[in-house]
DNA sequence: ACGCAGCGATACCGTACGGGTATGGAAAGA
DNA sequence: TCTTTCCATACCCGTACGGTATCGCTGCGT
């Protein structure tokens, strides 16, 4: 069996990117003949036609559109090989945890606590980002991250459930549905729900928000409503107000990191993190 | 951001398995030199020492350690796709269904019969084997795979369950426990149990079995005694008997393939295999 | 119908880098 | 101290990658 390239996936998705030779190469920084060339060697060594050259029109064949979902997850797995290993061999040693604004449950102090007072626990370093957070793991720049399911995609990533929450609507005390003790999704059929940075159109409409901040003050403008995990409720401006929503699903918490990931410090961490969840289910019911 | 190469990680692999670069070299099919300079060059881009050096013995860093780890899933994943496109790309499409003689749960039949009846359905190309079912998945040689779960390792797979199923321990009918009507895992703790291969040593002693005929012949040979799901029951022989397993957990019969798969005809196949398990549990109770 | 423009393939060339051989040099064992 | 072991350095060569120039095909515009 021949071996694959990273530079040749490169140049293949590029092309199959733009289904188009020249600009391909253009992004390359590269000159077109040899990227037709490196293409053609490929196929040679598959033993596969990729592209369809249709005189004005290069198409993928199937086969091209296997590669280009496999070989986007090489070079996804080829990067993030690169970016922990830099990191695992960073003289200061740290342990980067990714988090939403607001999206912590009020779990994140006493996780904290009860990870530093661990043997063996490294200084953590919190990264703030409001979407993307899963893209951060998997591009290993970052070692765990505090997701939502099922509003993350998960798949690739080793999870722990920390607190599983109902969700609530967030409107200014204003609003038509304030007074009602519950609604229910259909009820919001017509309200402007924002969209998340990453989500691609989740059927919300409305503009994009990119902080908690942000979203308050837009919802207390009455420009927009949102539908938010009941932890938001400490975090709520005066002139807003929160009802229950009977049909959204529940939202759990999770705590989120790379499959396979061996490092001591992560699996203190995830004990901590388990230990205070545990313990605040208890304590909350 | 340097760009990491797959023959870099093909070479670093190799040192930090054999953790001496002569024979790594070897290994190669090189000489010694080009690969301790290709070493340093990895390292100096990443910027980041991999391998200890001491005089006479070299060791793997931290950051070596992560590189391995990671290095092979690239690897493994350069290998996946290299294979997958070349499997989509042959002139006779086919779905290569990887399965355990004896281990479809009686369930194989009918969801062959149940997909070939769906509309672009492809010839399926059954391939037995006894152990390392999920690496076929993993490598891109095969498209789905029956799997037992918690027997087998399914990160990174996409999984449908099919149909769980309480243990049996299967031995033959001149047994100590023979006329037993139930036992539980203490009573086999002096009893030989088959070594599957591909698992490592699973507290399981005695031989290695490849297939189930010489599973339950060395059975009828008092040499070892199994435990296995319950629908093994019509394929047994008249010399041997089943006795339920009381605290041995349930398996459970899932069909996997690999992770973001887009493929029709596999999708076609889960939703047969899908509708054919549920109409079974719904009769079987 | 003819010509032009767009785009991928081909031809040809230079160089940078991957790989080989020979050798150095440090350290452990006899 | 001499030898052995094993990784690094020095130096050389060939390949293959990338660049420039050009061809060839095809669809479109007038």
């Amino acid at each position: 069996m021949e071996r694959l390239e990273v530079r040749e996936l490169v140049y293949f998705t590029a092309v199959a990117e733009e289904l188009h030779f020249g600009r391909a190469a253009a992004r390359l920084g590269m000159a077109q003949p040899p990227l037709s060339r490196a293409i053609q060697q490929l196929e040679r060594r598959l033993g596969v036609t990729l592209l369809e050259r249709g005189n004005r029109r290069v198409a993928l064949t199937e086969a091209g559109a296997v590669l280009l979902r496999e070989g986007r997850t090489v070079l996804d797995a080829s990067a993030a090989a690169a970016r922990r290993t830099q990191r695992a061999g960073r003289a200061d040693p740290r342990l980067v945890l990714v988090i939403k604004p607001g999206g912590d449950g009020g779990l994140l102090p006493a996780v904290l606590d009860t990870y530093q007072a661990e043997p063996g626990a490294l200084p953590v370093e919190l990264v703030c980002s409001f979407g993307e957070r899963e893209v951060l793991l998997r591009e290993g720049r970052a070692d765990a991250a505090l997701l939502h399911r099922p509003h993350h995609d998960l798949t690739g990533l080793d999870t722990q459930d920390l607190l599983t929450e109902t969700q609530l609507l967030v409107i200014p005390s204003s609003h038509r549905l304030a007074d009602r003790s519950r609604v229910c999704l259909n009820d919001l059929d017509e309200e402007p729900l924002p969209r998340w940075p990453g989500v691609p159109e989740g059927g919300s409409r409305g503009p994009e928000v990119h902080d908690l901040g942000q979203l308050l003050h837009l919802i207390a403008l009455r420009r927009m409503v949102a539908v938010l995990p009941s932890s938001i409720r400490d975090q709520l401006r005066d002139d807003l107000v929160a009802v229950p929503v009977d049909d959204a699903e529940p939202t759990t918490l999770v705590l989120a990191w790379p499959e396979h990931a061996t490092s001591p410090a992560l699996a203190a961490f995830v004990r901590a993190a388990t230990a205070v969840a545990v313990k605040a289910t208890d304590h909350g019911g």
